[in-house]
DNA sequence: TTATAATGCTAATACGTATTACTAATTCCA
DNA sequence: TGGAATTAGTAATACGTATTAGCATTATAA
């Protein structure tokens, strides 16, 4: 094999034709399966041979020139705060990534910090990089979308952001996972029930938070402003909560504690623990996303599990409409499931 | 604004020169800075003007079509057997993506599975869709490995292969982190020392368990061969492991678990709690990752942490390297720390 | 003063593809 | 039998950029 052998560049579309002794219009018709076009099967023998021989494959920088399109989605990473383990933006990804592919999509990943924010999305659609996003952890009024939805740039969203605001979003009923979690617990016996949550401005979070008061005002129970506590989504956080309404007096302490993410139940079981308490039996704890942990661990989490393989299909349906259409569709909002485990399925004797 | 207005193409080179009454070789020289092109201050400054003014923004199609490269690297993701999440590949990932970005490149994301591995990676490259790749959980004798360097595509591993194989990888040292692991609980009096490890055919596992026996060895002690038992990378392995271990005979029971992971240490802490030993009293265990969770177990996990960020800017200084100057460099090797925290924090005394 | 070199810029071209407009040969149909 | 319609292809072009070759004009050197 010659140096030059070696180095030589890839086939072209040229190569293909001068090899199958046709034009390079022709090849690009029969490989693309061009309506309107007529070949001999004969001739699409000896093409498709050639390309075999050859070992021809499209070039994409041409293609996406040419035809004024790309195959990419821009996806921003928000850089993490701590080193906390996102399960559900790991699966959702995962989700995401595979839809994308069966549509001949890629994935192209970028890291976003808070300030500069939108400026990468529109960089990256300017310059013809990627066709659309698909944007996670969405908050209130989020200035991202604003600017997509502003330049007119396609996405579609896993979360909403303001109910003024007009675009594709796909999300997980946050009031109705919550809902779900306090009937659990009122079933049980509980009146007290506790609740670790984020800091205002999540919207996420806010919808927990108005399915934990709509499930207590459901079981006519008037909450205790100090039953709800906040911070980020860590395991920390939830130590910290834990530990702030277990200071409570007796008779406003309570015995039930919803969390908004495993993560933080996570933390919060390990308080309850060091303060003597015995999760399952002293105190319910309930979770949130169903990961993997949850079973583990001891005793095994109550959560609430989002179904997010769904949630990546629909969000590049959603995305995907628009890139072929040109309008934008509008949301779409999916069930939730309780999973009842031991961290919670206890009864609560009255008086007890 | 008409219609007309609203669906202009974007601006392009030809559009700026017009604007700034140049021609568009001027305006590519001025904006590339190319060398050996001599233009007027004020030239310059007229057409910058005209990019500002049209918000001109170069087509990455056409400029890769054109220098026959590209600015994306592609990344494969195995799909996940099991809904585990994932802190240090995520870490790992943030880290790359960053370095790439700090050198105008973009990660490209894809998923593999089992069978048809390899191809995908072949197939990107060919496509020119992407100029080289960063791996991940490499095996022993990855074929993934194996096929990129025949094929003589650029790539940068984090993880070894196979000591045949001259490649470009970064790594951190495994049997370093269990010799540590085990230093310090043989120095707290352990003689009875079990791991929880993976299946063989893991690299990594191979180096770690090399690490408990060059331990073990270092200590004077010869292991049973019944105190490493494997499993996949999930809790449940963990907690089925540790069960196993608990099984034994009491004077072949080992009361310290090296486990290879956090997320199989958590799996082991739920399992001794069921069994009734009180990890950090009756059992030593520890972990390696050391994933934020691990401060917040209950007891706080003894662990091992690896640099991760290094690992991710070394890596795409490797695989930049070999963009550039098209030869593949060597491997590096990193150290990890120690992490000592009360899962395995307590002195066994003899006889104990 | 005149040949030479430097300066400041432009015209032309190629990268690999998709598509539009066209042509030559054949088939159809009245 | 002859004009129209169909079949089977090709030539030319554009997408937006980077680069090579070249061309006036001015500055420099002999």
């Amino acid at each position: 094999m010659t140096e030059e052998t070696r180095k030589r560049r890839r086939p072209s579309m040229s190569d293909v034709a001068r090899l199958a002794g046709v034009s390079q219009t022709t090849v690009s018709f029969i490989l693309n399966n061009t309506p309107g076009s007529s070949i001999t099967q004969e001739t699409r023998a000896r093409v498709w041979q050639a390309v075999q021989e050859l070992g021809y494959r499209p070039n994409v920088s041409a293609r996406n020139l040419r035809t004024q399109s790309t195959n990419l989605i821009g996806y921003g990473f928000h850089v993490p705060l701590t080193n906390e383990p996102q399960p559900i933006l790991d699966r959702f990804l995962y989700s995401t990534i595979r839809s994308l592919e069966a549509a001949g999509y890629h994935l192209l990943t970028f890291m976003i910090d808070q300030h500069d924010g939108a400026a990468v999305y529109r960089e990256l659609y300017r310059r013809g990089q990627v066709a659309g996003f698909v944007l996670a952890n969405t908050n209130d009024n989020d200035p991202r979308i604003e600017q997509l939805i502003d330049e007119d740039i396609p996405f579609a969203a896993f979360g909403r952001a303001n109910d003024a605001w007009s675009f594709p979003w796909v999300d997980v009923d946050g009031v109705n996972g919550l809902e779900q979690v306090i009937q659990h617990l009122t079933a049980n016996g509980h009146t007290r029930i506790g609740l670790i949550t984020w800091p205002p401005g999540s919207r996420a979070g806010s919808h927990r938070e108005a399915g934990y008061r709509s499930g207590l005002a459901a079981a006519g129970i008037d909450p205790d402003p100090a039953w709800v506590v906040r911070g980020e989504n860590t395991v920390q956080t939830g130590a910290e909560g834990m530990r702030a309404l277990l200071a409570l007096p007796e008779d406003r302490r309570p015995a039930a504690i919803a969390c908004v993410s495993d993560t933080i139940a996570i933390g919060a079981m390990s308080s309850a623990a060091v303060e003597g308490y015995v999760v399952g039996r002293d105190l319910a704890v309930t979770g949130y996303d169903d990961s993997s942990l949850a079973t583990y661990l001891h005793p095994p989490l109550t959560s609430i599990r989002q179904p997010i393989g769904d949630v990546g299909r629909e969000i590049v349906r959603l995305l995907l409409h628009q890139l072929e259409r040109k309008d934008r569709g509008g949301g779409t909002l999916l069930k939730p499931r309780l999973v009842v485990r031991d961290s919670s399925d206890f009864r609560r004797l009255p008086g007890e």
